[in-house]
DNA sequence: AAAACTCGCAACCGCCCCGAT
DNA sequence: GATCGGGGCGGTTGCGAGTTT
């Protein structure tokens, strides 16, 4: 059975909010306050909006104290870190930047930063996603998990969920920032048993299948480059990317995986939110169909985390084999 | 000068969580 | 304990502005 909409969606307006929306909005709310209610608020407000709308537009842009324009380098190693450290929990990274929304956060990140970082990490590459030659990640000075501990996860707080003590003056090397940002591992790390022992022997699967913990690279045995595009051919690098997990691990083969162990978050959300903090290390047993079911939702974020816009099938996109 | 392309950001969509009943 | 529904969140889309060809 599906949920009820929020709204009558063939009565409220949609798209940029003009002026006189925004100072009802604002008034309304200077005056009266959100009354828990943001679903009544529209109407009470003299709206033709949703209330999903009208939080919207007043969380990430009426609201008092709002900083919109450029991130300092600061706001930017702040992010990465956090960024490195849970994942994509924009509301939480938001929360440790006065002023700044999580769609701010997450725009820049997915427009700006992302690309910033790429960069960073292969200074001498004018197109970041273009290289012939890449080292495969196993042969690569392997990251190291207890950077991530050393200068993310200690300041992070399981219980309040925020982060203490990771300011504007706290010093995260960049070294660590662009070590541990990197492209995703290629199934061919899985190809022959050596190079899966290596691969696992330096990166927990986590980091792996997921965003960060190599050095961006895929390889191949004959070392050349092949492009594909965008669309149905990254389901099909997933699948392939699926088929040798399977192929590769004995069948009862289990990885171990950190998950925080505070109340409110379980085993089941953690394989469904494939994101991971170290406040509280808790090694958890994932059995195979939970690293798939993580590699299935996190595919685009996986396999396209410094391109720009998946969406657009006709762009191409070179991968390393 | 104009068409094509790229970029950045506001806004929407839909899912999940969790409190109320 | 089950169900409902609002709030919150992350992912995605659409479009205007800017840039390139």
């Amino acid at each position: 059975m599906g949920r009820a909409p929020c709204c009558d969606k063939a009565n409220v307006k949609k798209g940029p909010w003009s002026p006189e929306e925004d100072s009802k909005l604002k008034e309304y709310i200077q005056k009266y306050g959100t009354g828990g209610n943001w679903i009544a608020l529209p109407q009470k407000a003299g709206l033709k909006r949703c209330g999903k709308s009208c939080r919207l537009r007043w969380l990430n842009y009426l609201r008092p104290n709002i900083k919109h324009g450029e991130f300092s380098d600061e706001e930017d190693r702040i992010i990465c870190a956090l960024f490195a450290s849970i994942g994509s929990r924009w509301s939480i990274i938001a929360a440790q930047l006065p002023g700044r929304t999580d769609n701010d956060i997450k725009n820049y990140w997915n427009t700006k930063l992302k690309k910033k970082l790429f960069m960073g990490m292969h200074p001498q590459s004018e197109r970041p996603l273009q290289s012939s030659h890449q080292t495969p990640p196993f042969q690569t000075q392997p990251l190291s998990s207890s950077l991530y501990k050393e200068y993310c996860s200690s300041y992070y707080t399981s219980t309040t969920k925020s982060f203490s003590g990771l300011d504007s003056s706290t010093s995260i090397p960049l070294s660590f920032l662009s070590s541990s940002t990197s492209l995703p591992i290629h199934p061919s790390v899985f190809q022959t048993q050596e190079s899966r022992a290596n691969f696992m022997q330096y990166y927990p699967v986590k980091e792996n299948l997921l965003m960060f913990g190599s050095e961006g690279s895929c390889s191949s045995s004959d070392g050349s480059c092949t492009q594909i595009s965008y669309g149905r051919e990254i389901k099909q690098e997933v699948m392939a990317f699926q088929g040798y997990i399977s192929d590769g691990l004995e069948e009862n083969q289990k990885f171990m995986l950190n998950y925080g162990s505070n109340e409110g978050e379980n085993v089941n959300q953690w394989a469904e939110k494939p994101h991971a903090y170290f406040g509280d290390q808790v090694p958890l047993e994932c059995d195979l169909e939970n690293v798939k079911q993580l590699v299935i939702s996190s595919n685009s974020g996986a396999y396209n985390l410094f391109n720009v816009d998946e969406s657009k099938t006709a762009e191409k996109v070179t991968y390393f084999y």
